[in-house]
DNA sequence: CGCGACATGTAAGCAGTTACATGATTAT
DNA sequence: ATAATCATGTAACTGCTTACATGTCGCG
């Protein structure tokens, strides 16, 4: 599906920036949702250049560092906007890997239960602590057509999902102990 | 991590199945959280004969067909069980493209976006609707022991999930009618 | 007799991670 | 100086999907 391309292009639609910068977005708060090592991100945007969908100008930094800044071009433009609008059929749920070892669980005894449950209760209650925080940052929701409102939706949308997760955990704790 | 590995021997553990049975399965409500094809079914299961934690008997079905009866061995048990009790850092947010569109939705005008977001809301709903169907099947939770509390956990947490990706959809829905 | 489900495999390719590899800049 | 961060790339491998390939069974 592209979908790494397509990533790239909207960074890139946003502003111009290095193969290191689009790295560093995907670690910010877009990376609740899409992500990509710079292994991946490098070859990518070579494939990107050869279709003609970004160009990039030398910039250099101190003395001789050479850096690629990459920009969007107008064809490059298109094809986003068309991926962008296009109605797509849901995906199938994300797997996850904790729920599949729940889903056999009942094969260990109850104290094991709890401390496992424990333990992924205290680290989504940190995801969500930091989420939260960022979120601090909007007092309230930014206009649907600027820049950061992507990133007001994302936040939100990974606050919502951490609250569910850890109100699932704690039904299932609360179900242990009662026995 | 080798989780299809674990999959399938927890699957083993609960009874013998052949390699089409594993992947019924996976369609099942366990699908929810962990799924494969058959293309990776087999050859994993070839794997796991080779690692000595599987054995298979030959069944003959009708009057030729020939169907491979697989069951877990005692090391194999060892090996699921050590897999289901160690205590692992939470994963990283799953992928999810819509909400990476979603992050870009500004470049597009607040009609095409209630039309995806409709569109998703729909498909979503539909999706909602047939799990709790699935989880009719119960009137009360079952035994903490029992062969189907994994089931019935799974059902709960993907209902759970599907319930606030609505309640995110419509936040947006919402917002996008008030301007 | 034909169709859908049952049943088992392999091959090619895409997506993603970990590791290998190198070097410059900036702040302490 | 030295450590953290900036900056760019490749190689090997794992995981997963799509397509290729074949054949049987049970029902109507």
């Amino acid at each position: 599906m592209r979908t790494l391309k397509y990533a790239i292009l909207g960074l890139l639609n946003k502003e111009s920036m290095t193969g290191y910068d689009i790295g560093k977005e995907f670690s910010k708060d877009l990376g609740e949702f899409w992500n990509a090592k710079h292994s991946q991100i490098y070859p990518e945007l070579k494939k990107l250049l050869d279709e003609g969908l970004i160009v990039y100008e030398i910039q250099i930094s101190g003395e001789v560092l050479e850096k690629k800044l990459y920009s969007i071009t107008e064809k490059g433009k298109q094809d986003f906007l068309q991926w962008l609008k296009k109605e797509e059929p849901i995906e199938p749920t994300p797997k996850d890997v904790f729920r599949l070892r729940m889903y056999f669980s009942n094969n260990l005894d109850v104290a094991t239960r709890l401390q496992l449950l424990g333990h992924q209760l205290l680290q989504h209650q940190d995801r969500l602590k930091h989420l939260r925080k960022n979120k601090e940052r909007y007092n309230s929701i930014p206009p649907l057509d600027s820049d950061n409102f992507g990133d007001y939706l994302v936040l939100d949308g990974a606050i919502l999902r951490e609250t569910v997760t850890i109100q699932w955990l704690e039904n299932y704790i609360d179900y242990c102990k009662k026995q």
